[in-house]
DNA sequence: CTATAGTTGACAGATTTTGTAAGGTATGAT
DNA sequence: ATCATACCTTACAAAATCTGTCAACTATAG
């Protein structure tokens, strides 16, 4: 049950271009620097999270990233799930295998669905502007 | 964000078990042949399940397993906790690296913090009892 | 004393995750 | 124009994890 190191980039990336962005784009390089994470990598997540139209990308120099939307708008489960693709504990439930019909497997699959859902549910309650809030609070150091 | 099947074969495994133990013990031939599970697999988590004081064994002919405690005192979290090793969404809060100093880590570690509670708190709300309630009332077939 | 069934450790195959490499494309500045 | 910047894309390799197999052992009921 873990989350894998790409959400967690992406997560803590975009919560570095939010605080280092002011209305202008913020380069991987600067992130990739700040947060020790690889600048190839990064640039794969910030492929799907461009996809996943959560940020826009300016091309050229001086470019980088910007957030699609108000930081508001920005859930983190939207982060995780775009990078992450499924958000389900159990992989049955992505293609409908029918095979439920065994002994005790389909009352634990409820289980693992609700468990799904209270995942989706926590993480959508939380937005990227929550977290900018709190590492501003958290102080000047850096 | 997946479970292991290891997880999903030990609590299909745990339900099996009660439904088919009345008193007696149950032998992992019969619960992998029912639950179309490796048997060799299933004498590993099994192993794990029984240092975990989750189950009982006994051996020699006519042995198997039993449940170590009654269904209702045997919480979903405790089974995947203990075949699954860590229920935390992220590796460094096992250790504690001491890394969380930089930029935005240690902001987000926080919300993963929480998250790994509302999971555990969740599966540790269910237990074993409900679970094979629920798998009784959905019918004879098989 | 034999068959059953749990106990254990080592290991191999498969899959997934993580990261690297190498090239391409758009664009602002000189 | 051309050059440097920085995004874009694909392919691939290294590493970790998960899943499953094998083989040998121990305890015990009949």
């Amino acid at each position: 049950m873990r989350l894998s190191t790409r959400a967690q980039y992406a997560v803590r990336a975009m919560v570095d271009l939010s605080l280092h962005s002011e209305g202008r784009p913020v380069s991987l390089k600067d992130i990739a620097l700040r947060e020790d994470i690889p600048l190839n990598y990064l640039e794969q997540l910030f492929n799907r999270l461009r996809r996943g139209a959560i940020v826009e990308s300016v091309r050229g120099p001086g470019g980088g990233y910007l957030l699609a939307r108000e930081s508001s708008a920005i859930r983190v489960g939207e982060i995780v799930a775009t990078v992450e693709e499924p958000l389900t504990p159990v992989s049955c439930m992505d293609k409908g295998k029918g095979r439920c019909t065994r002994t005790a497997a389909c009352t634990t699959h409820n289980v693992w669905e609700m468990l799904g859902e209270r995942i989706r549910t926590f993480l959508d309650s939380i937005t990227l502007e929550d977290l900018v809030i709190e590492a501003r609070g958290r102080g000047g150091e850096e």
